[in-house]
DNA sequence: ATGGTAGAGGATCTA
């Protein structure tokens, strides 16, 4: 089983590229974020002539995360917030695929560590992770995949120093994350990988992708059942070349169930 | 100190 997770940023804007990187790549369920697309426009069909059954929980113009899946959907929950979607914003939606749990998340960005958005940022991944104990058992086979906004490590930034006093970085956000880890996840690229420089987000400005200047913040965390069955796990970086390419890279992982 | 780019939506806001 194949599972991607991709920050798209803007599915309209990118659908011509996520359509033949869909083709190549061959996932069977991807968590996709940043539709930035109302409900009643996410191209089911279009992606159901590709094999893919599918589900968005979107607001429009900004958030917007989907579950797409050609091995089965069910079960699917919109929200962490269990008081209806349109008082929340588009930020997570899980389902069952093939007996796993699949959650496709866009943590806030937290724009500065003075702002109310970092807070916020704070607060929703305490939600979050209410949210994962309310519907699965760390002995669960669950993947929780998405766009975190947030560095886990210094080796998952080009620059440290670069960092200092950011957001993505902090370590109230990097306390956060490992409390998500704690329940009983595990980062999988670094099941496999302890080097630095693997980065998945580069700013579309200032060439940063060719100078290697990004950061590490798309991931999928997955439970003990599924580290067991991890045969590789890769970042597409030829995702994030060429025309027209989201800010982020996809990053795939194959499993054996 | 600020700008650089991309996307949505039609002026700025978000990242």
């Amino acid at each position: 089983m194949r599972v991607a997770t991709w920050n798209v940023n803007s599915l309209n804007a990118r659908m011509p590229r996520f359509v033949a990187w869909l083709k190549e790549v061959q996932p069977d369920v991807v968590c996709i974020q940043e539709t930035k697309m109302k409900q009643e426009v996410f191209p089911h069909l279009e992606l159901e002539m590709l094999g893919y059954e599918s589900v968005h929980f979107g607001q429009g113009q900004w958030n917007g995360v989907a579950i797409i899946s050609r091995v089965g959907l069910k079960d699917s929950v919109i929200g962490i917030e269990n008081k209806g979607p349109e008082f929340e914003e588009a930020r997570a939606i899980t389902a069952e695929c093939n007996g796993v749990g699949i959650a496709s998340v866009y943590v806030p960005n937290g724009r500065s560590l003075d702002s109310d958005h970092y807070r916020y940022k704070l607060g929703w991944l305490g939600s979050l992770k209410d949210h994962l104990e309310r519907l699965y058992k760390p002995t669960d086979k669950v993947i929780i995949a998405g766009d975190f906004n947030i560095a886990p490590g210094d080796i998952d930034v080009w620059s440290p120093q670069a960092f200092i006093g950011s957001t993505h970085v902090s370590e109230a956000e990097r306390q956060a994350l490992q409390e998500l880890l704690d329940w009983g996840l595990v980062d999988s690229l670094r099941h496999f990988y302890d080097q630095d420089g693997i980065f998945t987000w580069w700013d579309h400005r200032g060439g940063a992708f060719h100078k290697r200047q990004g950061m590490r913040i798309d991931y999928l965390l997955v439970s003990k059942p599924i580290e067991s069955c991890l045969d590789w796990v890769l970042v597409d970086r030829n995702a994030r070349k060429g025309e027209k390419p989201s800010d982020h890279a996809p990053v795939v992982i194959e499993i054996s169930i």
